[in-house]
DNA sequence: TTAAAACTATATAGTAGCTATAAGGTCAAT
DNA sequence: ATTGACCTTATAGCTACTATATAGTTTTAA
């Protein structure tokens, strides 16, 4: 399998598994004589991997260090959960923060309507004068 | 007044005020005989403005854009106005893409406890045996 | 058979919004 | 005279790709 059949069965650019292997997230596959990268059901299962951990939000450290879990399959999964536990908290503050945020905003643009001159607006006051909430 | 106290007074570093000059968010301002930039109160008002349109999530183009809102007082403030509707439902789609993540991580959180091996992992069987839910 | 299309390779730069580092010039105080 | 705090520019680093340039290879069609 070359790396676009690889591509395409995931759904991935090209490049961005050359990308992941320069990271070291897909070990190097093996060359054909004319240097091209030959794949195995193995890198297509990795790569698969990596990708849903990507849609997890998760980072490229984070699946690294994932990966050198399963490395190592006879410890305690306590880690896996840990970092499981750690991205949900995050995951939950952003959505926190960005409530907050959206309050903001809509309060600011409450302050104005669309029949103002730009002198007069009152969402650019708003940001202007500074009367801006905390968090 | 000299960058290191513009800086102070608005609450950034030094490198952000001469990156916000390089990318044209705030106007060069005049140097002294031996270089150094002196401000006004003028490009502190600039500075604050462009801060608190970051904390409100504003990109530095959407910065940009109110900027040229900013410079032409007499029009209507459509733009302004719909420049934020924009950016609130931006942000509320982030809120809901998270909302539904969190949902699926806290699913696969529970399908794992921390007595197990690696090998035998909730976690990581439901990542890569990629029984994700949509979205 | 040959020429074009489609694939592969590497290296490099760009994206956003800074932050950090290096290497140096300036100024006030000791 | 030198230390320290400030200023200057230029450059690289961060994340996770994506795009571009340039070149070699394979496959397909004429």
């Amino acid at each position: 399998m070359r790396i676009g059949q690889l591509a395409q069965s995931v759904g991935v650019d090209t490049q961005t598994i050359r990308f992941y292997e320069r990271q070291g997230l897909l070990p190097p596959p093996d060359r054909q004589e004319n240097g091209y990268r030959v794949y195995t059901e193995k890198h297509g299962e990795g790569l698969a991997f990596i990708r849903r951990c990507r849609i997890l939000g998760l980072s490229l450290a984070e699946i690294h260090e994932l990966q050198s879990y399963q490395d190592d399959p006879h410890q305690p999964c306590t880690a896996v959960n840990a970092l499981l536990d750690d991205h949900i908290s995050h995951v939950r503050s952003q959505i926190t923060a960005l409530q907050a945020l959206e309050k903001q905003l809509v309060s600011l643009r409450a302050s104005c309507n669309d029949d103002r001159e730009v002198e007069a607006c009152g969402v650019l006051a708003g940001i202007s004068e500074g009367n801006m909430h905390q968090q």
